[in-house]
DNA sequence: AATGAATGAGAATTCATTCAT
DNA sequence: AATGAATGAATTCTCATTCAT
């Protein structure tokens, strides 16, 4: 499923810097895809070019339309190969985890806050929330592809604490919501005033403390 | 929000002989930052058209530039006119209060949900965070007018509420980033999958919570 | 004729210059002629704003049009007002004058040259040059009002050199082009890339070598 | 100056199935530039519409900034194209010119006065001079480009004779001046009071009579 | 499959002119 | 007489999308 282009797979540098790929036949829409991410994260949907991401995928404009029907079928395919995948993965992992629910929590957002500091796929996550209500079909599609799933994660592992006595009984939809507002807030300062001032978060410390407080708010003593 | 005044709409018999406007003089910008402020919150900085300012404010596309030298000119108002004051009233309840921190937290938290639930202004902190970082300078302004000003405000608050006792020592800065945290993605929520999908978050019930969790760990007991 | 405002009357530095007139009844016209002036001199006539030439005069934009029913009228008062008396009154002085006609020639070119020193009125001269085409209605009116008149000025004074002898005898028309083209040239220079480049020409030095090699070549030995 | 080609105008039974343009390719910067140049000649430069040069041109608004990134560069390339070469090729001749210098003078003159008839080139010289002090940037390109390297060339042209002894010792610096002069006032007639009233200055004749002055002048005898 | 030339609707901004006061 | 608010046509430049090659 995951693609071998695909720009979080790994610990390589800057999955924007010139000249990635080889051109290989099969992998046209990928190499798009992968520049799309690129460019999107920088500008946002709106003010993206589709010149520009086919100038990064080192084609010409005319191409991306050989592979996608416009602007909004990039995006969505963006998304599809890049963020579904993510969830795919974590879904997979918690129904296959049988320890305690806390490491599964701490597993899950640690994970994200690590990958947050190494791809920059968190600027997509920034994207929707900036541009949703001026693209409301695209927002239904991410909302339905993303949004949703990842509620049902969260809403999962905290049931999951709470069914084996690990967590106190909560109010399971306000704490994802708090916990949801954290780490949103985290993706959309990288990409909006951490960019411009100087006063880029650390995500890592930014996290550890989340969790802190919120275990500290919720687990059992 | 649109006036009822002009341009005169019609009906009199010789349709030579009515105005074409009406002269508005002092009101004319504040009706302008007025229309303004709907359709930033609207559309955004970007996609927001001048000529849609106009037509909100009832006058024709060169009336706006009598007043603002260029969209920048006329968002900096909206966030003069609109922003700025409700910082300075904040500060200024600060500085006269004498009860303790818990009430100011509750009062000025509690406030601004009330101030979120009967005012789209909120929409400017989201419009902010989505495109800042397409607009250096306007996040420039922003910043120095409006965030730097809200984190002195609640550092205050935290402050005093631990030189008084109330609260256990804490990392006043890591504590504030997670109340602007979970209030961020409020305001973000609220106008961008918000008005999207059919979930909107309420805002009191959402800062209740947000305060008592809050509360709860920084609280000693 | 000449009225007491004029910028080009006697060795006043600069008309341009902020605040130079009360305010008074009458005078209004002839105040706002005097603006526009600078004005167009500075800009040329399509780039000529009315509201800078009314703030020039210190008056609002409507005033303008309270004396002046278009720009091209406001234009047109400023030739009759201003070029249209010089040339009257070498009119005057050709037909008054009784000695050689080498002397009036000096007269008439030198005096010309120092007006250009001291004014800046040639850049009337150029701005119908440079516009001509593009307001044909302002060139035929200028064509007539002071071209052909300045023609005949010229042929007149050529003629009468020719039929006393001083002067060998001449292709009338074409000297008098000569002429002109160095005139002209000497104008269109000041008021383009003279005040571009650093390349100025004096004009009194530019003119002595005009008439030295103009008349070497038309005065009988 | 329009070509025959593009768009392809009609008649074809299925109006869906005729192309909308043809693809002109490498043709197209020379085509805009030509039309470009009709149109700055006719209009001047700040009046002259782009839209009105993809017109003339065939193509459409958009078609213009696919090759030039707005209207200086425009500009600029019918400078280079258009005027540039032609100096080039003067320099050239001068430097294997071994004749005398009044041979090269008079081949000079007379050539670019024959060129006046032919092409509308001068309107070029003309807008240059009407609209510099509106254009530094301009004004600064193209006295680096044209104006010092004319001025170089006459300059040369005369010290030539003067080395030779055909000339009498000369003040050059302002006997080219006198010729431009001269030159000048004839491109810029021709573009101005030339297309509106109705005397135009035959060129020929025009120079004929002022090398003979000017020759007259500076030939020693 | 790929190209990149061409389109044209659209947005910000300017300014001569009009007109309510 | 004077004001200056208001208009709206006009102009530059942009970019998603189409299509000839």
């Amino acid at each position: 499923m995951k693609t071998d282009i695909s720009p979080i797979d790994s610990a390589s540098e800057d999955p924007c810097a010139k000249p990635r790929w080889e051109r290989r036949k099969g992998a046209r829409p990928q190499e798009l895809v992968a520049a799309a991410v690129c460019i999107f994260v920088e500008k946002g949907y709106a003010a993206t070019r589709l010149e520009d991401v086919a100038a990064a995928a080192g084609v010409s404009k005319g191409t991306v339309y050989l592979y996608f029907a416009n602007k909004q079928e990039l995006f969505e395919a963006v998304v599809r190969e890049n963020i579904v995948p993510i969830i795919d993965e974590a879904e997979e992992k918690i129904q296959h985890h049988t320890g305690p629910a806390v490491e599964l929590l701490q597993m899950f957002i640690g994970g994200w806050a690590e990958k947050l500091d190494s791809s920059h796929l968190s600027g997509i996550s920034k994207l929707m929330m900036a541009e949703a209500s001026n693209f409301p079909d695209i927002a239904a599609f991410y909302h339905q592809e993303v949004i949703s799933r990842c509620r049902h994660l969260l809403w999962q592992m905290l049931e999951r604490g709470v069914a084996s006595g690990e967590f106190r009984p909560l109010n399971i939809e306000k704490t994802a919501q708090l916990l949801v507002a954290q780490m949103m807030f985290l993706m959309m300062w990288k990409h909006s005033f951490g960019v411009c001032v100087q006063q880029p978060i650390d995500p890592v410390e930014y996290v550890g403390t989340m969790l802190e407080n919120t275990l500290s708010g919720i687990l059992k003593r």
